[in-house]
DNA sequence: GTTAGCATGTAAGGAGTTACATGATTTT
DNA sequence: AAAATCATGTAACTCCTTACATGCTAAC
């Protein structure tokens, strides 16, 4: 598997979980998904979807009697894009494995965000592996310091210290949600404004999950 | 000019500037200054230095008399590229202009790292640009979080919180640089543990730097 | 003796962007 | 009337990584 077929599928097809659509729009959402700023280019999307469609994962949605602004809205013809059977097996294989190591870089935010769509086991699995990941990252970053320290580069010291610390920051983070993971049976993540979960009572890891967790490839 | 003319020259004759190398030991310079973990490959610095070699902004170091082990370790022979004039002044017309923004994320880090290479005024430029820049990308975050919140997707909304505070964070630190600069004459940057610039007094932006500055392109 | 590190390089392939091609509709 | 937005798609190009090719030396 390419590092495509990881992370730009688990996206595309994850997104048409919740509802059929339309390039255009599934752009839109993507972008929006991974904070408005990493604008994935048509000349990624549409090519990604004509794979997704041979493999037979997608298929042309056709908007059925009743509702022809679907796919027309008076501009250019839509091409509405919707799961079949097998895409929907494949997204769930997807969010419910942990994946490659060597592309966690490019697909954790992407999997985090489909979190909802997988059972507290694997979510505690991708967050530690993430975390430790980082940790060992946090070591290297160390020790890049400590030999920049003896050139006395007080800017390179700066940009590693800062570096060093956005590092650490995303360790705590994940710390954070794995203690809610555990805690709480997940009903919603942690830090959100608006009631908060209940820490301290360590319930089994796994336990309590509320989504429907389809059977694994 | 490419990407590539723009960062990867940057950071290879940044390096050259303090003292000629070969590629093995280049790389490994080039990841310690990254942070230890964005492994450049030697399929990119190879033809990179050919490249650089070809526009005549390094050559070949000749190892002169007396330290014949400076090309020659006993192992493979070692090639050691040295910067010639042009090299330096491609280098400080590189570190002495803010550069095109489209390229900026890729390319700050590694200017950053050369800040004590150029002048005061450059710097603040590159600094403000930046800040602005990344303020941007807060506005368009905070959107893509309110859009979110509509849909109650509680992992999608803690991972976007998540990246907004990274950017706030970002900002913040960018923000404490600026002031250091203003204030202090920059004899060094700001938050190291030890001796730490006075704030509060301000003086005139682009008085008291230290360094020489070359003439620029 | 075998693994790790030193050292330089090339070829093939993967992944993505930019620019182009086309054209309707809505907003300013 | 111009600009922005909607909408799909391709071709060329850039950039980078991975795997290969080569071979020496030091440490275990």
């Amino acid at each position: 598997m390419t590092r495509r077929a990881e992370v730009l599928d688990l996206a595309v097809l994850g997104l048409l979980v919740d509802a059929p659509m339309h390039g255009y729009e599934l752009r839109k959402r993507l972008n929006i998904l991974l904070g408005a700023f990493r604008a994935l280019s048509y000349g990624t999307l549409y090519p990604c979807l004509k794979a997704l469609l041979a493999r037979g994962w997608i298929c042309e949605s056709v908007p059925a009697d009743g509702d022809p602004a679907l796919a027309l809205t008076g501009r250019r013809a839509r091409i509405v894009y919707e799961l079949t059977a097998e895409g929907k097996e494949r997204f769930q294989s997807l969010v419910s494995h942990p994946g490659p190591a060597a592309w966690e870089d490019e697909r954790f935010d992407v999997h985090f965000a489909f979190f909802a769509r997988t059972d507290a086991t694997t979510r505690l699995q991708i967050l530690e592996g993430r975390r430790s990941r980082l940790q060992e990252r946090v070591e290297g970053v160390s020790q890049s310091i400590a030999r920049t320290r003896e050139r006395r580069d007080a800017y390179t010291l700066e940009l590693q210290r800062h570096g060093l610390e956005s590092v650490e920051r995303e360790v705590r983070w994940l710390t954070d949600l794995i203690d809610t993971e555990r805690a709480s049976g997940m009903t919603h993540p942690p830090a959100d404004d608006t009631d908060p979960p209940t820490r301290g009572e360590v319930t089994e890891p796994g336990a309590g999950h509320q989504l429907p967790a389809r059977d694994e490839q």
